[in-house]
DNA sequence: AGGCAATTTGG
DNA sequence: CAAATTGCC
């Protein structure tokens, strides 16, 4: 009897745990399925960037699991709801007697997933679910009383005691390499056109797999010095994959720590911090799992949901599009416009602009970054912007407000990243683009006046916090 | 994963 | 008197 295999952010055939599951309990019988949702993709704020992103890794999955013997079927649901009907059509039409997928964590995906497999019990389909977002699935590692971490240090200690006591699972290999089956053309799918800046992100494990060696062989050894420079090429670049899973988290930490000489937590500074990086991503899918209200606009500090933020559509405006007069955060989000994707260190400056010196609600600019990024995760996501508006697991204490103008000089001294992509401030010497006096008497009339002063802002947010 | 300014330190 | 330290937001 075939055996269905629904995909959903697993978009690979290499180490995917139902999958190679599947492939086990019914060789040559193995029917994929992935089921796009517009109008939830919608709720959800997927912009352009992220569909498109996920359009084209679907079409790269078909081509691997074709060369597998292995169709993928491609269905429209316009939102969860639909979903159980459609998987007991497929698992019908395709003569399979058992569906496989892998666990999402998100709270509407778990209510879907959980409709899904009450709807295949009772049509006697069977269903099984692994765990794949994660290293540590959440629930299995808690604080001493028993509760998820809500701070990372904690976190990070326990976890990376369980992965170095556990010794670390070999990634899982893709089904054999079948009779080929013909790739049907994804012609339902909702949007067609190809979002501008696609060329930028080509799909598929290939690229996940070739910027993650080309990571490790290079930036990785400096990303401990360079990490915080957004004009130096220091960062893996690997969020879009990992979040519609075109690589493993398993596969990255493999290599990671093969390349580290098999250590974790010790060997080289730059890979260790990285690998540091692995660890929060988990932290945020265990924090979304368990404390599901952040998934639901609602802050993780309840007490915080009393400030009142600015009413202020004008300056949302400009800072969606870079016109805020402050040249660090125009060029991040200009950056974000163009490019879908922005350096961690800018997310933060631009997530601490707009909470802390704009007082705009944070929930507007996480809208803002999964409608803009190619990598849009809502545990991410949602993780960084309550860390930077004070709001979060282990946030930034609330009276801790970057200094635009200090930031920008720190991390982008030469303004080389400005340059790029505020054209307009070119031709201003170095220093100038740091420095609101200067750019008080010398700025290019295209260019805005800064939207704020920062002390009186900074002394604003502080109070508006305070006074909650 | 801060910022700021008062205060102390050290040449 | 500049740099490091401290206390507070």
């Amino acid at each position: 009897m075939g055996t269905l295999v629904w995909f959903r952010s697993d978009l690979r055939v290499e180490d995917n745990p139902a999958l190679h599951a599947a492939s086990q309990r019914s060789p040559g019988r193995v029917t994929g399925l992935f089921i796009a949702t517009p109008r939830q993709w919608e709720r959800h704020d997927w912009g352009e960037p992220k569909r498109d992103f996920v359009r084209r890794s679907v079409a790269a999955l078909a081509d691997e699991l074709a060369g597998r013997g292995i169709t993928l079927r491609v269905e429209v649901c316009p939102t969860f709801a639909q979903v159980p009907e459609t998987l007991v059509e497929i698992a019908r039409q395709t003569d399979s007697r058992a569906v496989y997928f892998n666990r999402e964590l998100e709270w509407n995906e778990r209510q879907r997933d959980a409709a899904v497999v009450r709807k295949l019990d009772r049509m006697e389909i069977e269903s099984a679910a692994f765990d794949d977002q994660t290293l540590i699935p959440p629930g299995e590692i808690e604080t001493s009383t028993g509760k998820p971490y809500s701070v990372f240090t904690p976190f990070f200690r326990n976890w990376s005691r369980r992965l170095e006591d556990s010794g670390l699972d070999l990634p899982l290999p893709a089904p054999e390499a079948g009779d080929a089956v013909e790739v049907p053309p994804m012609e339902n799918w909702p949007d067609s056109r190809d979002w501008p800046a696609h060329r930028l992100w080509p799909a598929g494990p290939h690229e996940a797999t070739r910027r993650l060696e080309s990571f490790l062989d290079d930036a990785a050894r400096r990303y401990h010095e360079d990490r915080d420079l957004p004009h130096r090429a220091a960062t893996s670049t690997l969020s879009p994959y990992l979040a519609v899973g075109a690589i493993s988290a398993r596969s990255v930490l493999w290599q990671a720590v093969r390349a580290n000489g098999g250590e974790l937590i010790q060997g080289q500074p730059g890979i260790t911090l990285w690998l540091r990086q692995l660890a929060w991503r988990d932290f945020y899918r265990h924090v979304l799992v368990g404390f599901p209200r952040v998934s639901k606009y609602r802050a993780f500090r309840e007490e915080t949901e009393t400030i009142e933020w600015n009413d202020d559509p004008e300056a949302l405006e400009a800072w969606k599009s870079g016109r805020t007069g402050f040249p660090i955060v125009d060029a991040s989000m200009r950056c974000l416009a163009e490019t879908g994707w922005l350096h961690n260190r800018l997310r933060m400056i631009a997530a601490s602009f707009l909470t802390k010196d704009l007082l705009l609600d944070w929930r507007q600019g996480e809208e803002h970054f999964m409608r803009s990024l190619v990598d849009a995760d809502l545990a991410n996501n949602n993780g960084g912007w309550q860390w930077a508006a004070s709001t979060g697991t282990d946030a930034v204490p609330y009276f801790r407000v970057f200094n635009p103008w200090t930031q920008s000089k720190r991390f982008d001294p030469k303004a080389q990243f400005i340059r790029r992509f505020v054209p307009e401030l070119d031709e201003l010497p170095n220093g100038a683009h740091h420095d609101p006096k200067h750019l008080a008497t010398d700025r290019p009339a295209t260019y805005p006046a800064p939207l704020v002063d920062h002390q009186a802002a900074r002394r604003r947010a502080i109070a508006a916090f305070r006074d909650r």
